[in-house]
DNA sequence: AGAAAAATGTTAATTATTTCACAATGTTAA
DNA sequence: TTAACATTGTGAAATAATTAACATTTTTCT
């Protein structure tokens, strides 16, 4: 149960997404290759998976949705929770703080920074926004763990840098530009661009 | 040349956006070991990607910058260039059309698209709001190939399908809801969730 | 000139991920 | 009751991606 793929992890979450909605209808079974065809992906895959986590689904009625939302909770969410902020209000950052906001219970946007004085003191769907100056003293006090990094390209690097001095411990960068973090700081970067290029690659080879 | 991994479509376009900024600094040649540093990987893939795309340094010197940035554009980007519109101009439609502007000239955004009447005739950043209503003709007038989506989730499902009858080729969903689309159009989809998740999951592993 | 150093290019090995193939077994229908 | 069917669970095979190892070459230094 340790050492699960990183793939994996990346698809439980999915199946939960999926799988909250599937409860949310009603359903109480649910066979893989239901999942799978929603996930875009092969029954044996999901049934590997969730053999991986060691649950284990009934013969010939499939898995309990509610069971597997429940086991999938206990592998990939901590059990504490975590406190997360965003760190620069424009589009994007509004975008996440919207998407996110009363969705999970392990996870919390507790604080958004940004320099704009104008959106200092300003709540973004209930999260009061604070000024970036005061970001360390923020984090520390309300035991911030992750940073979801949404602001300009070229202030990436100085802001990832506070954010490993003040502490955190996981990042999400969502700028274009690659930021380097110590070894112990967890970092996950995307790039929309990257992905639209991408398709317009694949598009045109089928 | 052809059969280039997944994954290496995915480097080549981040080496460029590397590059492109090398390039801007006046850099005219660069190492395997400085591109690997700035993306995070190892100088071996580097060397073995640019390989893939049949380039060849200069030993001691590197790569040449321009050139390398040449190539990668042979490769990835389509000679005619492709048509890509927004559907949904929230949050995070704005954020994508933002960041987009200007950036590619083998990528345009030549339309947006929302229910929202009110936003219906605005431009945004130098782009044309359509009425939703209209996209199926706008697609077509425009020749857009390529739809990013970034409308709420319940709308997604209906949305798609009506991208696919107007004709488009690659759809990037970002919305939380996975679509199906016949297998003639490559779809990717990104959920900041997941990755979030996957964050959150993977800082408690070490 | 010769040796040492620092790069690239590439084959081979390794590791990670996916898929195949099928045994096991509960369910349905005749 | 029995046969046909549909589904899970999983070892083994196949495929994909990464990394190691090293030959080669240019540059620099003595």
């Amino acid at each position: 149960m340790k050492n699960l793929p990183h793939k994996t992890i990346e698809r439980l979450s999915q199946y939960r997404r999926a799988l909250l909605l599937c409860h949310a209808k009603g359903m109480t079974y649910i066979y893989s290759h239901e999942i799978a065809k929603i996930q875009h992906i092969t029954a044996v895959q999901v049934r590997r998976d969730i053999m991986l986590i060691g649950y284990t689904g009934t013969l010939r009625k499939g898995y309990n949705v509610k069971e597997l939302i429940d086991l999938i909770g206990q592998i990939i969410d901590s059990k504490e929770g975590i406190n997360v902020c965003v760190v620069g209000i424009g589009n994007l950052g509004r975008a996440i703080t919207n998407y996110f906001s009363g969705k999970r219970t392990k996870l919390s946007i507790v604080a958004v920074f940004d320099v704009d004085k104008g959106k200092v003191g300003k709540k973004y769907h209930g999260i009061e926004c604070f000024d970036l100056a005061d970001m360390t003293k923020i984090i520390k006090e309300k035991k911030i763990e992750i940073a979801i990094m949404t602001v300009p390209g070229e202030d990436a690097p100085m802001i990832s840098d506070m954010l490993v001095k003040a502490g955190i411990i996981g990042m999400l960068n969502y700028t274009p530009k690659p930021v380097n973090v110590p070894k112990e700081v967890y970092l996950e970067e995307y790039d929309m661009i990257t992905s639209l290029e991408k398709v317009a690659f694949f598009v045109k080879t089928h």
